[in-house]
DNA sequence: TCCACTTTCAAATGATCATTTAAAATAATC
DNA sequence: GATTATTTTAAATGATCATTTGAAAGTGGA
């Protein structure tokens, strides 16, 4: 049982946060540890405990805020009307993916955290990432319906990973990101990469037409 | 400084690295202890740094191993003759690596080692890696180069990460793994698999065709 | 100023891990 | 069968980790 009742704003509190997102982001749930993080917050390391009353605590919450900050620089639905294209809406999606992963700052943070955790799930933080994922999920899901037409169920879940994976694979694992631009891409690469890979998605889509 | 000279075959020896290699799959590098190793080879803790110098080096064995096993199994040509057409080719790869996602035994290891290894590189591992998937990797580099046509050097990178993520990634996450297909698919459900991505795959390279 | 409450802190706790040690057991060689 | 080399073993080592503890410091209200 930890702390009594801590309150709900505090500097120490909104430091630790502040830095276990870039920390968690950088190195994974398991390999930022308590010490580094209270370091780098200024803070005593029972701090995190006192504040958030365990690690785990503490990364759901970065993995929250994480988001947040994605999702304000990248939604998914880039500025588009209601009643844009599909295509138009598709490319909105793969485009707010893949910034993602080219940002250095905090709206790149979610993705990297994500990659940490795709092959290592940890019960309690799957939680978070299953909420986060069907949030954009969704809309991705209904973007693709518009494309293909209605899909059985399993194709349909089947489409939508094959358009994930096309825009965060690359850059998923650090030796490939390294291998395909070492450093990193400048921003007419990145355009260039998007627009690639949406056209390979679109071609790709088509062929689940009935 | 460790062991003097340990024989090139010991019983204890090939235990360890029997056992080694499934777990090191199920687990990954770290999560696979020395100690719950040397349980199960029935060996005292201390044989593994005996017989290999290190956990590392223990690691670095099994992917070989489990290289082999992947291999003699489900190789990247398939069965095909030299003179094979490149679509026929680029089905093979495909196939290979996606069985290889399915296949339960030590067929399967390597790609669960592989999943595991991703997102989270260890220095002396990668090199490994990088030997296995230059091996298989150039061999479908040049199926694509088939089928494109002659692109700009990272465009070639690109269309193959592009094709690998549409094999693997599917898989990669346990939670996506879960999700597709709560149990295993079945043969008839992988079949479906990869005819569904080659064709996906295919269409998506014809985009990148000058 | 006193008091109740919150927050910080250094140190301790207990768990896990890979690796080392040195002695005991086993096998091989002459 | 004696001697040497190899292998196995239980225990120790030292490092790291998240979390707990209990006392000290700080804060705001009466």
């Amino acid at each position: 049982m930890s702390a009594l009742k801590p309150a709900a704003h505090s500097k120490t509190k909104d430091q630790l946060l502040e830095h276990a997102v870039p920390l968690f982001a950088k190195k994974g749930y398991r390999d930022a540890t308590c010490s580094e993080i209270s370091k780098q917050a200024a803070a005593n390391i029972a701090s995190i405990n006192y504040h958030f009353g365990s690690k785990e605590n503490l990364y759901r919450l970065s993995l929250r805020r994480a988001f947040e900050f994605a999702n304000a620089k990248y939604p998914f639905h880039g500025g588009l009307e209601e009643n844009a294209s599909a295509e138009q809406k598709l490319h909105a999606c793969m485009e707010a993916m893949i910034r993602r992963n080219y940002d250095a700052g905090p709206a790149g943070h979610l993705n990297r955290m994500i990659n940490h955790q795709v092959s290592r799930p940890t019960a309690p933080h799957n939680l978070v990432l299953e909420e986060i994922s069907q949030l954009q999920g969704n809309y991705l899901f209904n973007t693709i319906a518009h494309i293909t037409g209605p899909l059985p169920e399993l194709l349909m879940q089947s489409a939508k990973m094959n358009i994930i994976a096309l825009c965060i694979f690359p850059s998923l694992a650090p030796a490939m990101k390294n291998f395909l631009f070492p450093g990193s891409p400048s921003p007419e690469e990145i355009n260039a990469i998007i627009t690639r890979q949406f056209h390979f998605a679109l071609a790709g889509l088509q062929t689940l037409k009935p």
